[in-house]
DNA sequence: CAAATAAGCAACCAAAAAGTTGCATATTAA
DNA sequence: TTAATATGCAACTTTTTGGTTGCTTATTTG
């Protein structure tokens, strides 16, 4: 399909998946389809779909319990997505810029 | 049309994008749309569309000169997004899941 | 000025994405 | 065991997206 990051990243462009994601995040305990489903103004279907994304990203792991599947958040595929934009930090950060500067400096 | 964060995740999510806006970022000097083209498989009308989108996240600055139009990358936009991650950053990272765990024996 | 170059605009296309509805199936509860 | 609940699967619709081609316009350059 399309490399890991991008999955990510396609993952965590949509509104709606960045709000189911946060919401099991901040939850105390694993939820359900359903339960996540009347949190939302979407079908369950729609949410469905969303946490499929979510987990084919990494970001939901899930754990079923009988007829139910509990949803779990995952942050740490996040840190991949931290690294890449960590290399960019120096082109918008002031006092980094300054350190580049000061550097090239240093070596003419 | 959609929020702001949303637009800058969209921008980035495609890898193309990435790839212009990286070769922006690591330009010695501002380069023209077909400077660009050049440099990529797709057309040069792909990479105007591709630096529009750029543009209203605020990615990329235009400087018009003449017939040509020098692109610069502006990294700062992506600030939004580190700040959003790093919310997240407690979840994944170990250390400072401690130091939470910590901070609610304290409390207790 | 004529030819070449840089780019925009518009229309179009195919594929992907976001969402829906309908139906089947598995599990649990009455 | 029947009814209710939780979910999956499949088909379908609409919109968005990534890309193209064709043509026009503006700016240089020979």
């Amino acid at each position: 399909m399309q490399d890991k990051i991008t999955t990510l990243f396609k993952a965590i462009a949509d509104p709606t998946r960045r709000e189911i994601f946060h919401a099991l995040v901040i939850a105390t305990s694993a939820l359900s389809i359903t339960q996540i489903s009347n949190q939302f103004e979407i079908s369950r279907q729609g949410v469905t779909k969303h946490i499929k994304t979510l987990e084919h990203a990494g970001l939901v792991h899930i754990d079923s319990m009988g007829r139910e599947r509990f949803c779990n958040a995952n942050a740490k595929p996040l840190e991949e997505v931290n690294k890449w934009i960590k290399f960019y930090e120096q082109f918008w950060d002031n006092s980094l810029q300054g350190l580049g500067d000061y550097l090239d400096t240093k070596k003419a």
